[in-house]
DNA sequence: GCCGCTGTTTGCGATTGCGCAAAGAGCGAT
DNA sequence: ATCGCTCTTTGCGCAATCGCAAACAGCGGC
């Protein structure tokens, strides 16, 4: 790859959970087909329906995956964080994205073909059981996500996907330090619902101190508060307005 | 495993698509290792939060794969079709099963040791590949269901999921010539909603000759006109009552 | 500093879908 | 054949949420 220093790479890449544990040979063969690769805000990564050509590392900037249903409403499956692969683990030729990947806040990512990914695989099986780790612990965590969406009312909704939003500067988060900005429609497609819905919702929680909002900005101010939300502890909505 | 001709047996397996293109040595080891197990109506195969420690096929009958959501709210995720494998197809030592496996008709499966599918794993790579398709292929179409269930209303999710429930006698689905008995509590499980919108709903439908109902069991009559509720065709649902 | 654009808030009316209660129906057991 | 159990249907009222329209507000450009 380009301007990187190769073993600061190979060092890198080992850290990432996907290519954890393999063998120095195949980190070095994936260093080196490395590219990486920065895409500004709204710049679409790969769009549902095309051929997975390409696979994906996030090092730094928010993506968004999302999809559209056959009524051409747009879903958003959620954000990706940093040193999470996507695109497409798999590597069965002529697969094709069943996704659409948009940058959200300026992304940093490393990139491989698929070629380059096959040639991984092939290197190093323990690659392939990484990968299957890591998609079937995604499955597992989707099952549960779409169970909780599936029974849950709005409110519950829109306060689990508040809560897994980058916050500024909180550690481990997706974007620590700087400022991921969001609209209310896109935190809408998140939780299947309108953005005037997440609107009322939100100013609601802001007028009882739970959350600070701006413009494409939520600031979670008392996680607690929003958890408890989450978990079903407050039944009403617009009560007690000057909490 | 017990009564099965060994070489027999090794013939189903090769049928089935996640130990497609094996060695014959593994796929032989996977024969040896086999076991079969019927298990009656309302068995558990595995449960929620259980450790994996063994991983099935399904060979015949019909198997329903649910979760608890937090507040003790059950969802069911869906239905397993005969040659489909389930639990968990990953490996890692310590994974517990995310879902609950309900024998929903007198099952018969293929039950593996983890031990043994670590074993298989490690005997031939193209297992691993398999796995990881397989995986993906259902993470994909997760996404596909669950950006529909999002958007879609209570209507169309209740016509799709009928769509899919095994029929009487439809060739190659889940229970070729028997009765799959479901109840409308189980529809509504899978459509997140309640067995009274469920019930109004397929009442509807059968007024209009779309569907034939029973106890715990519903026959659709007309498949392209419940296509089309489940493609948003039908926008209203009481209208037209002798249809 | 003003303008225009995009994103946000809010009120209001219309629906959808829920939840309970009670009556009705298939099915197996005695 | 009858009983009892479970599953299903249906009526009715209510709460949640949507959808639109219009006013408001941050922010960059000129």
């Amino acid at each position: 790859m380009a301007r990187t220093n190769q073993s600061e790479l190979s060092d890198r890449l080992g850290s990432i959970p996907v290519f954890r544990g393999l063998t120095p040979l195949a980190i070095n063969r994936l260093a080196n087909a490395a590219t990486e690769r920065e895409a500004g805000r709204r710049t679409r990564l790969f769009v549902e329906g095309q051929e997975v050509n390409e696979f994906f590392v996030l090092i730094g900037g928010c993506v968004k995956l999302s999809l559209l249903t056959a009524d051409g409403c747009q879903f958003a499956l959620g954000l990706v964080s940093p040193n999470e692969p996507f695109g497409t683990v798999a590597v069965t030729p002529r697969h094709r994205h069943s996704t659409t990947a948009e940058v959200v806040q300026h992304a940093r990512t490393l990139v491989w073909t698929a070629a380059a990914m096959r040639q991984a695989f092939a290197d190093d099986a323990r690659l392939v059981l990484n990968a299957l780790d890591l998609v079937s612990a995604r499955l597992d965590a989707l099952h549960v996500h779409f169970s909780q969406f599936a029974t849950e009312p709005v409110q519950r909704r829109v306060a689990r996907v508040v809560l897994r939003l980058p916050q500024p500067g909180r550690p481990g988060d997706a974007i620590a330090g700087s400022d991921c900005p969001i609209s209310r429609q896109e935190i809408a497609e998140m939780c299947g619902t309108t953005l005037f819905t997440v609107s009322r919702l939100l100013c609601s929680w802001q007028r009882r101190g739970i959350v600070r909002l701006g413009r494409q900005r939520v600031v979670v101010v008392r996680p607690a508060a929003l958890a408890a939300i989450a978990n079903g502890a407050a039944l009403r909505t617009d009560a007690c307005a000057t909490g």
